[in-house]
DNA sequence: GATTATTGTTGATCTTCGTCAACTATGTTT
DNA sequence: AAACATAGTTGACGAAGATCAACAATAATC
């Protein structure tokens, strides 16, 4: 199976190896292999050693967590360009959280061994891996606190202006659509509730005209009144 | 008021300070001071720009995010040895959360400026900080799980299993006695929870002979079962 | 197109918790 | 010691949400 060579990478821009030269780049790709998944596919599961990073090419991959009873919290969802895997290679522990294509994707695994060549050698490589972990702590240290203190109805809200920001896409009729297809399972996952609940919020939702929806995507009909509801006003 | 110096601090060896050799220390003294803290004095608060790194001599910090309605969430606490501010320096964001003293402490305060050249000419520093990040990144992901998907009762059995590993000291009737003075208040911000409700839940604790109470301190009178509330077992 | 999975929806019920309010205990201050 | 503040406790109540169960709608498969 062929790789996709780092250097023409069209998402590398993206991701911490932007700024290394065609030799490190060499490199990475003496490391690496390419996978394709497809959707529903794990990449790696929580509890497994972790050997190395996974650099989304293409797709999407949902990263949660799962208690003994079964029940998850998705964490985050990684987009292309987005890597997996740094958090249990510098902590030396197990993955501490299982990865699935939410879509069909393609990913390039790297070998860990690269890591630190890589990064003694290109500080920038390293000011950016640092960087994204500063930055997915703060976001996860938000998430509890509005796990622990805000209704699910508000957090619903929360969730679709956030996805907003990455998968919003003006519509027609001056609605935002969110170009991402997710089950209310999926939706329940990210706020922390059950599909149930879910379904019912959202229910709630559209009966008040804040979403409507069309085919597999959520329409965002108003979304300074979602704000309200989230509790980013007043 | 005299600073204290980073050579002879005896928590250094706790810090991502704890590999530089003189010449480097040097360089940090001449960027630090020494501030002394009284119990329930804050020393950041969330929204504020960061000028620098908080790095805690004797004494305990907790550190909590607030909503807009004025609940907190403790996020953790902060013991000799640990830095405060890391996430907003990287970030180039404010605090994103306050720090305030729980006990009298002493903490040096060290400007930035000083990082980027500390950081470079000892990769042992950033590998610490970078290591410090994942395993904070690690730990707060399991809180957002725990909070979203587990009871109180569950929550603060864990909280109080895990408050063993740093403060535990064996009492002389067998039990652990919890070695940190942390009102019902404080216990409730650090599950997600009221006062009231930390305030029953440990009262069933203590009615079911899990633990007793001595003085300001919680002592632990099976571990294990507590381990089983906490569903740890089982 | 019929059959079978999967996903979405709704209702009924029960548990957990947050909220409000009163009250007690324990220190602190003057 | 009296007065006051702070922390802890308990009860009553209601709202939010989990759970269980049945069922509808949609998609996937043969």
């Amino acid at each position: 199976m062929k790789i996709i060579e780092c250097q023409g990478c069209p998402v590398r821009a993206l991701t911490s190896f932007r700024s290394p030269g065609p030799e490190l780049l060499t490199s990475i790709d003496n490391a690496k292999r390419t996978n394709h998944y497809k959707k529903g596919q794990v990449v790696f599961y929580e509890g497994d050693p972790a050997f190395g990073l996974h650099c989304i090419n293409s797709g999407k991959v949902k990263l949660y967590k799962s208690t003994s009873e079964g029940k998850r919290l998705i964490l985050r969802i990684a987009n292309p360009g987005d890597q997996l895997g740094h958090l249990a290679l510098f902590t030396d522990q197990p993955y501490s959280a299982t990865g699935e294509a939410l879509e069909d994707s393609v990913i390039c695994f790297v070998d860990r061994q690269v890591l630190p060549n890589l990064m003694s050698r290109d500080s920038d490589v390293t000011w950016a891996i640092i960087h994204g972990l500063a930055a997915e702590l703060a976001l996860t240290r938000d998430r509890a606190t509005v796990i622990a203190h805000s209704s699910v109805r508000e957090r619903m809200a929360g969730l679709l202006l956030q996805l907003r920001t990455s998968y919003g896409q003006d519509d027609a009729d001056g609605g935002v659509r969110l170009d991402i297809a997710l089950s209310r399972e999926d939706l329940a996952e990210m706020v922390g509730t059950t599909k149930e609940s879910a379904v019912r919020v959202l229910s709630d939702f559209r009966q008040e005209k804040l979403i409507k929806e069309s085919r597999r995507n959520i329409v965002l009909l108003s979304p300074h009144r979602l704000a309200e509801v989230a509790g980013f006003i007043d």
